[in-house]
DNA sequence: TCACCTGGGTTCCACTTCGAAACTTAGAGG
DNA sequence: CCTCTAAGTTTCGAAGTGGAACCCAGGTGA
């Protein structure tokens, strides 16, 4: 039942996936416009109506979202109150989200090589302070950068073998 | 209608998304399965139903999302033939998806450090031919690494105002 | 030549989720 | 108490999903 000549030993298969990070991750932000509601408060949007209107999404959904992504404590409500207005929900990034970044700035970076212009990108990330641009890259314990075709999955001490 | 105070120039909330490569790459790998599909190719798994028994999802979206992958370029088919077997088709990476791995990495990562047991990580990404532990990091065009709470996205050259 | 085996899909159905638009709600101010 | 506003809820038809059964093509052995 084994596949000989896969770089990969062959227990990949045998992985048991309820112990995954990906999975695990993607559970928890994998959703349909989840990291664009993150984006967006990443970007500086905090209030429902306005991360509705500029991410185009249904009211029903942004609320279940947002109520995921609180429970997930990802986000954090707080209360604000303008002139003449009765107090309302913003929707703050708990250090936990911050992590997040490098996901949206892996998706950010691969859009911006291989879906759009590169050199006319429309979103930046700069270093705050330094005025600097950021990328995302990978590097090895070895001190040296990694391209992604040089990078295989391998099970690690924490792997866990399917019981079924 | 502006919001004073925000780190991010109040013109976010114009950008129009129709161009931003976040959403780009999530329209293009964001639904369900999709990532968790590459990871297994990643992995060393090619065939419809070792990808389909080992990730447990249904055989009519696994047949589905192949289509969209192979449509936008992403993987490729091959045919292999197994002794007194028909042939039959196989799924590969092609060069565009292994740029992907930045993303898979983050996600990997970050559910290595945020839901797991750090140090007991079911899976690890190794360096081809050097054995190193491979991690994904943001680095400023400064030099320096970045925390994910020290970056800002800003509209760059390509923004483009919505139009309603 | 014909029944059988295998891996890679299709089909079907019940169930969930989604999108769009209308509706509701809780204060603050007049 | 009437109105205004932002933040949800509700409703309902359309789209997507999971599970299980079914189909199909080509290679084999009888």
């Amino acid at each position: 039942m084994t596949t000989p000549g896969y770089p990969v030993p062959m227990e990949w298969r045998e992985l048991d996936l309820g112990n995954c990070s990906v999975a695990a991750t993607l559970s928890l932000v994998g959703e349909r416009w989840t990291l664009l509601i993150l984006r967006e408060v990443f970007a500086g949007l905090h209030r429902f109506d306005e991360i509705a209107d500029h991410l185009g999404i249904s009211r029903r959904v942004l609320t279940e979202r947002l109520k995921q992504l609180v429970d997930a404590g990802l986000l954090e409500r707080r209360s604000y109150q303008e002139a003449g207005q009765r107090s309302r929900p913003e929707y703050h990034l708990t250090p936990r989200a911050h992590d997040l970044q490098w996901v949206l700035a892996a998706l950010l970076q691969y859009g911006d090589t291989h879906l759009g212009d590169t050199a006319n990108a429309p979103v930046l990330l700069e270093h705050s302070g330094c005025g600097g641009h950021v990328h995302v890259e990978l590097r090895c314990t070895c001190g040296q950068e990694v391209a992604g075709s040089a990078v295989e999955p391998a099970l690690g001490p924490g792997a866990v073998r399917v019981s079924s």
